[in-house]
DNA sequence: TAAAACTAAAAGG
DNA sequence: CCTTTTAGTTTTA
C-alpha cells in the first residue's frame, strides 16, 4: 500500500452523537494509529499535524477510510466490527495493552467492571490501573472502553463525558436503572 | 513521587 | 436510600 512517511490525518465528522474527530498517524513502517476523539479541540486536531508531517485527507487512506465508515455506522446504532490490526497496540505499556485487549472482547451489549478486567488480566487488585489505562485509551471506541463501568454499575469515567459514555451504552441497548446506574445483567468476566 | 475513568467500609444525613 | 471521608491498591508519567 503505497503511503507516504510519517504523515497523519484528522477530520472532524458528523454524528448522531455530534461532532467527533478521528485521528490518525503512521507510526512506524506498516504501523497505524488510529482513534475516535469523543471530544475534538482545534489543539487536539492541530497535534496531529506539523510543518514536517502535513495532514493528508482521511480518503486519502483506505483503511482510514474504512474505518471511518464503520464508526459513522457504529454511531447509527449498527453493530460493527473493527479491525484491531491497524491499532498501534504495540505503543502501549503492557499493561495497558493486556487491558485494551481485554476490553475489546467484551460483546456488544454486555458491560464490565474495573474490577473484573483487572482479574481478567491477572491483577485483581488493579481496578485503579486499569481506570488509568482506559482513561489513556488511545483507540476509544475501536477499543470499546465506555463497556467498562464500576463495580457498582456506576458509570464511572469518559473521555467524552458521562453523557456521551451514556449515549454510548444505550445505543447498544445497555440497561438503566432508575438510579442512572447500569442494571448488572450482562457482565462479561 | 504524585496522580488517577477504582473499591470497600464507615459515618451522618 | 444518599452523601462524604478515609484508606488501601496498582500503574504510569
Amino acid at each position: 500500500m503505497a503511503r507516504s512517511d510519517g504523515s497523519q490525518g484528522a477530520f472532524l465528522t458528523e454524528t448522531p452523537l455530534g461532532t467527533v474527530g478521528l485521528l490518525w498517524r503512521e507510526t512506524g513502517a506498516d504501523r497505524r494509529s488510529s482513534g475516535f476523539c469523543p471530544r475534538p479541540s482545534p489543539e487536539r486536531l492541530s497535534s496531529g499535524s506539523s510543518a514536517t508531517s502535513p495532514i493528508r485527507k482521511l480518503r486519502d487512506s483506505p483503511e482510514v477510510a474504512e474505518l471511518g465508515r464503520r464508526i459513522d455506522r457504529f454511531l447509527h446504532g449498527e453493530p460493527v466490527a473493527f479491525d484491531l490490526g491497524i491499532l498501534a497496540l504495540a505503543d502501549c505499556p503492557g499493561f495497558q495493552r493486556e487491558v485494551l485487549l481485554a476490553e475489546s472482547r467484551i460483546p456488544r451489549g454486555w458491560v464490565s467492571t474495573y474490577e473484573r478486567i483487572a482479574q481478567s488480566v491477572g491483577a485483581p487488585r488493579a481496578a485503579r490501573a486499569v481506570g488509568t489505562a482506559l482513561a489513556q485509551n488511545p483507540f476509544p471506541l475501536v477499543v470499546p472502553c465506555h463497556r467498562a463501568i464500576r463495580a457498582d454499575g456506576d458509570l464511572g469515567g469518559f473521555q467524552g463525558g458521562r453523557a456521551m459514555k451514556r449515549a454510548l451504552l444505550e445505543l447498544e441497548g445497555i440497561r438503566f436503572a432508575a438510579s442512572g446506574k447500569v442494571t448488572l445483567e450482562k457482565v462479561w468476566y
